[in-house]
DNA sequence: ACACTTCCCTAACAAGTGTTTGGTAGGTTA
DNA sequence: TAACCTACCAAACACTTGTTAGGGAAGTGT
């Protein structure tokens, strides 16, 4: 946004003198990373439109020539930013989850009651969906293939983390009274879990539902119910 | 299962005596479907494992080769039975969705209430997902890219025949007074629809819950909530 | 014995993949 | 003016992808 890019499918020309050589050889020598240093701030905007191409076709079906394109320059020069496509997604999620661990620490550590600890953790996320939108569907999509790599474990300590948090603040609830006790609580944690993550795949902000109104709501129909009471 | 498959990663080898071709030219010409008659048995046995590593995957991320190794075959023998990969994903998500109705279909012209409609709508889905989960798996996933496609216009069909099935259950539902009339009715209709489905990506059979278990513990979660009566 | 069918293998193809390398326009600093 | 840095282009590379073509082994019927 800060740098217009321009017709998005034609890749910048500042000349027109085509450049023949006649190939070089390939030597796979020790991984070199480059000296050069990226501004990071080009990097965050590239990174985003990354976020929006993989979320939308999948990140297997995207090829880095359709994030160039939507960048408006061309696959290799991708490569002065980051060093793989990997990478890339790498750094995607792993910004998502760090800003989103900073949202529920601050709520786990405030030491609400159990209801309230459930509110609370509910309506921040809906907030992360709102805006980290792109990197929560590929989350969503990519996550259970990843975790296997060592270079995602982040992902699967995550997991960890947020299934400890959830069924913690379930069981209080139980013991104190205020979650009903029929329930089969691993279930149960699926079930919130997945109700509001899986909005994430229709959400789209400015949609008329702000994310405290869709919180809001979710959280009436997950603790209350939708049947009338009797 | 009929046909011992051995070794996995071991091709067949009936023969041991190498085959040299020199090259033969590529004629592209008017769609050409073979004259052969594969056995349909042996077909819904491939698709099944194509099935289970099309969820496993991801569509894209499985290649043609992979199937083939999990079938014990090489990759151009799927060619006998399939014309191609695309081909296997559509009779795979084709064959689940007409089953799928099938069941519906018997569940909506039985005219029960609203709260047995949705009732048997729930459980049902549950059963469809304990005996195609590689199928819902995938449709989970794939969908959303597929839509676009003609070839796949029966998913978007399926997608409004759902959608308006259980709007109007829902709708019937806030008329007659058995669910509440103060949440937006689209919304609980996302809600009620991802929370259901999302569990093929987490359900085994055999995990010591059975279809009908998970729906009723389901249906209490939607309709009454998880907290406690005040 | 022969023809025929079913089912798979061998071997290649062309298109597309992620990635690397060298070059260079434009700006900044000395 | 010269040296330097940032951010990109141009062109290729090795490899993987889905797909095709021809051939052959085992079985079945005649």
């Amino acid at each position: 946004m800060s740098k217009p890019n321009q017709s998005a499918s034609e890749p910048n020309q500042r000349t027109n003198e085509p450049n023949q050589r006649t190939g070089a050889p390939k030597q796979t020598a020790g991984k070199k990373k480059p000296q050069v240093s990226p501004s990071p701030e080009r990097r965050r905007e590239l990174l985003g439109i990354a976020a929006d191409v993989f979320a939308e076709q999948g990140y297997n079906a995207t090829t880095v020539r359709k994030i160039a394109d939507a960048a408006g320059m061309l696959a290799g020069s991708l490569y002065y930013h980051f060093d793989s496509k990997e990478s890339m997604l790498e750094e995607i999620l792993r910004t998502f989850l760090t800003e989103l661990w900073d949202g529920y620490d601050s709520v786990l550590q405030a030491q609400l009651g159990p209801r309230e600890t459930l509110e609370a953790l509910v309506t921040e996320s809906f907030r992360e969906i709102d805006r980290h939108r792109a990197a929560v569907a590929i989350y969503q999509k990519e996550s259970r293939h990843l975790v296997a790599q060592k270079r995602f474990q982040y992902l699967s300590d995550s997991q960890q983390r947020f299934e400890k948090a959830w069924l913690t603040t379930l069981e209080r609830g139980v013991a104190e009274g205020v979650f009903r006790d029929d329930l089969d609580i691993r279930l149960a944690y699926r079930f919130v879990r997945d109700t509001v993550w899986v909005a994430a795949s229709w959400y789209r902000p400015g949609g008329g539902h702000s994310p405290e109104e869709i919180a809001r709501q979710y959280l009436s129909m997950v603790l209350d119910g939708i049947s009338v009471r009797t």
